[in-house]
DNA sequence: TGGAGTTAGATGCGGGCGCATCGAAGTTCA
DNA sequence: TGAACTTCGATGCGCCCGCATCTAACTCCA
């Protein structure tokens, strides 16, 4: 992963103030969950589990469970591109994790489902998921810091 | 981007909390800064800039001013891989923004610097960088959050 | 009912990243 | 001094993303 520092951006054309909170905070929003996610995913690949990615993705298959779900809602649900959902779908048949079948009530369509496989990676990436986030995000944060942070970040979310 | 959810991990084997705060926080702060840096990026693009990894690089090349700065100099200050410090220089080359001459010193290495369209590029890209920051981070956050924010993630640095 | 518009999903292409490796030049030390 | 090691930087390869576009099938409505 390329890490950005998105160092220091003035916030104010005429006073500039290089250490003011607002640049750190900045800078550090865009850097941080950056290296989590980037040691987030070594965990993984360490013990040859696929990305994170797929986590999501399994989670929302296995929620479906034999009925199984469409592409479309699962890239609804995961907020993805119509072709990274087609692509990922594309992996993680190869890797045996999901079947495709035919849909009977719209024949351009299909219907994804989760393999026995798929559940096995997906119980295998938990522990390893679970351990990384405690050991770098979890163990690190004060008492209240999660809510604080998780209350703040929710003033940055939809728009 | 492909947007991760990094959606819920129960942060305990046995009490499944599926609101806790901790996950709550985790999520977003996955989340959060990917939107952020998609809207900052598309900022950019619309007005014909390069991406935010040249703001970086740029700013580092007009401190180094008309001595320059070798490339693994540049490497380690924006914490990149070596050969994507190669890579990007290849693509500011051809943009113009700087320029590779031979290091006399040392006839392995070279010493890039920027040139006037590189400062030029980078007093465009500064205003439009600011104006994303602005609107869609620091005009949400309410007063302390800024600091506060900085605070909590300089407990998740450096390590 | 049939033509226009919409929706499901795949894919060709170019670009950037990660991995591994390479060659050239510098450094170290016996 | 010269052989082993290190450092600088480039690059081939495969993978994944974003963009644009395509085909096939469905829906809507006159």
């Amino acid at each position: 992963m390329v890490l950005l520092f998105a160092r220091y951006v003035s916030m104010s054309e005429t006073t500039t103030q290089p250490g003011d909170a607002t640049s750190a905070a900045w800078s550090r929003l865009i850097r941080v969950p950056q290296v989590l996610l980037a040691q987030t995913e070594a965990a993984l690949r360490d013990e040859g589990l696929p990305p994170l990615g797929w986590y999501d993705a399994l989670v929302a298959l296995r929620r479906a469970g034999e009925a199984g779900i469409r592409p479309f809602e699962l890239q609804r649900e995961l907020g993805l591109e119509q072709y990274n959902i087609s692509r990922l779908l594309d992996r993680m048949v190869a890797k045996g994790a999901v079947q495709r079948r035919r849909c009977d009530a719209d024949a351009r369509g299909q219907v994804v489902r989760i393999t026995a496989e798929g559940r096995a990676m997906l119980n295998r990436m938990l522990p390893v998921y679970r351990g990384a986030v405690r050991r770098h995000f979890a163990d690190r944060l004060g008492p209240g810091d999660a809510a604080a942070l998780a209350q703040i970040l929710a003033r940055l979310e939809g728009g």
